[in-house]
DNA sequence: AACTATGGCAACCGCATATAC
DNA sequence: AGTATATGCGGTTGCCATAGT
């Protein structure tokens, strides 16, 4: 048995809303307030709405300071660089952007944006399981990394590692394994240059008190079986003169690049680079879009989000990964 | 002119989380 | 502490306008 509905469907208007209906819902919330009770407030006004139909219409449309279309070159480039952070966490993305709400930003991304900078990616060679068909019941790792088994990796997740690797004309997403790698000259990644450094996401986790283990992490990032070779499975760090961390890092190499690109003839390429996906030749032909206009010292501020919390775009991307190959 | 395909967007749905009791 | 309810969020749907044939 399902919890109760918020509202009678047979009784409610739905539906595009009419000049009327705006012109009474705004009227109210001007003089009132909410009241901090959307599903009673179109009773209270004489509306055959849905609160929650009510609550979207003012957030979206009808609350002061609302831009709707025309996204400036700024706003694609932030988008876009929210996006490869943290993901489809609209509600932030919209935070960062005054007057744009998470739907029209969402829709703006999914319609357009998505398009103009990463084109329509290949299709991979083997079907990819999606979120929604995670085996819930043991929501653990369908597969580990290198295996041949089934990979659970999401659209969403694609498309960021496409846009971070364009963010950074890095087609080797690896570099990290060669320490003399342009990856490693971002102020962020300098730190702890020598001797195979564990970086911010992976630091973290061993010097944290958490008791979200490494995989738990992992899963909740939607990045089940594709964990970074810098960390062994059991918390400790890799030991990377090891012969299984050199196993560990071609099979992620092996995985990444079949999830990527749809084959695996990118392998062993500890010391070459990635081939550049054809959608991102064309992208990266249009000199129009300019990615560091500031240079990366601007890139590398920390994101205040409406929860108070200060996010560092790389941290957030590694929380994210696993990775820390990006050298963000 | 009629039909079909596609794009854009507003609105809805269901789930997760927060809050009240 | 446990349960019920409200809110917030991201994914998805469906309608309308426009482009293409």
């Amino acid at each position: 048995m399902g919890r109760a509905p918020c509202c009678d469907k047979a009784s409610v208007k739905r539906g595009p809303w009419s000049p009327e209906e705006d012109a009474k819902l705004k009227a109210y919330i001007e003089e009132h307030g909410t009241g901090g009770n959307w599903i009673a407030l179109p009773q209270k006004i004489g509306l055959k709405r849905c609160g929650k139909s009510c609550r979207l219409r003012w957030l979206n449309y009808l609350r002061p300071n609302i831009k709707h279309g025309g996204f400036t070159e700024g706003e694609d480039e932030l988008i876009c660089r929210l996006y490869a952070s943290i993901g489809s966490r609209w509600s932030i993305i919209a935070a960062q952007l005054p007057g744009r709400t998470d739907n029209d930003i969402k829709n703006y991304w999914n319609t357009r944006l998505k398009k103009k900078l990463l084109g329509k990616r290949p299709q991979p060679s083997r079907r990819l399981i999606q979120n929604s068909e995670i085996n819930t019941e043991s929501n653990k790792p369908a597969a580990s990394l290198g295996s041949t088994s089934s990979q659970a990796i999401s659209t969403s997740t694609l498309e960021r590692m496409q846009l971070l690797m364009q963010l950074q004309g890095l087609y080797n997403p690896f570099s990290y394994l060669d320490m003399n790698s342009q990856a490693w000259q971002n102020p962020y990644t300098l730190q702890n240059k020598t001797n195979y450094p564990m970086q911010g996401f992976e630091q973290e986790i061993l010097n944290s008190n958490s008791t979200t283990s490494i995989e738990e992490s992992l899963d909740s990032a939607n990045l089940i079986g594709l964990q970074s070779p810098m960390l062994a499975s059991d918390g400790v760090s890799a030991d990377n003169s090891s012969s299984s961390f050199s196993s560990s890092v071609a099979g992620f190499q092996s995985t990444f690049c079949e999830l990527l690109y749809g084959n695996n003839s990118c392998n062993n390429t500890q010391e070459g680079n990635f081939p550049e996906p054809d959608n991102l030749k064309e992208i990266n032909q249009d000199e129009s879009i300019n990615w560091w206009p500031n240079g990366l010292d601007e890139y590398a501020s920390p994101f205040t989000c409406d929860n108070g919390v200060n996010y560092q775009p790389d941290m957030m991307l590694l929380q994210d990964y696993g990775l820390s190959g990006y050298g963000l």
